[in-house]
DNA sequence: TGACAAATGCAACTGAGTTGCATATAATGC
DNA sequence: GCATTATATGCAACTCAGTTGCATTTGTCA
């Protein structure tokens, strides 16, 4: 039994091979991912899962907190692994994504909590601009 | 001429009807707002407006930086009036979205810009969680 | 006030994501 | 191993936000 399998198995979510590939294909990403680019790396592996098993997979990693669902103005989701929290650089030129961390908003999210009386959950933070190979 | 129908001009954009009751519209929001409340507000007011000219005045909008267009994982974009930079508080319990200044992220963005070449040119900031009344 | 570029309306379309329901399959107990 | 059962999947049809093409209307400026 793999990691990718113990994971499931801590989150009672049976080990089935749509759910191991949309999981491990998402561990391997150094950013987020799209239902599309799932869908088509499956594909490559030569497996075949039907788009809304996909949909309802992802869906369901959210709800477990497995992975997170994030949108960069694109008018579709993106998806990521859960864990350390970072935030992103999106190259409005050619899309790319790069993460990035070490953004200290967790002071501000404290201020925030006992300023506005608002329970903050999480938080989102993305930078828009062009990426250092689009500049030149 | 109203102060409207001065930005409309300004921006090398005809004064119509339908682009007159937008501006002036999400001028006086305090929060994001989407299409289907635009279109509402417009039907209120006993005018007619295609959704797809909205759709195409918004963009419009956007492309002058006149207004803004986010996303708060709704699946759907929002619209709000360019001008100071805040930052939003979204209530996932009542939906609610709440303004907030002073987040003094720019002094981030510069860091961000020097430390990985990445030019950054705007951010966005969100924090989710549960507004002060749903807390009860 | 007429000309013309720009804006609008209509209809048809796209693409992401959802729902209902029948079938298949992973986990569990025997 | 094998049957049971809850859960996951596939298919088809659908929804909803947003887009495109094209003919018509309208705001602006000479």
């Amino acid at each position: 039994m793999n990691s990718t399998q113990i994971i499931l198995r801590n989150n009672d979510l049976k080990s089935t091979p749509a759910r191991l590939a949309i999981l491990s294909f998402l561990s391997e990403q150094s950013a987020p991912r799209d239902v599309e680019d799932i869908i088509v790396h499956i594909a490559n592996e030569h497996e075949t899962v039907d788009r809304v098993t996909v949909y309802r997979i992802l869906e369901t990693f959210v709800k477990k907190g497995l992975i997170k669902r994030l949108e960069f103005g694109e008018g579709k989701y993106r998806y990521e692994l859960a864990g350390d929290d970072h935030h992103h650089l999106i190259c409005e030129s050619c899309g790319k994504v790069e993460d990035i961390s070490d953004c200290h908003i967790s002071d501000l999210e404290k201020e925030i909590s006992q300023r506005k009386k608002f329970l903050v959950k999480r938080h989102q933070l993305e930078f828009f601009g062009v990426c250092r190979s689009c500049q030149r």
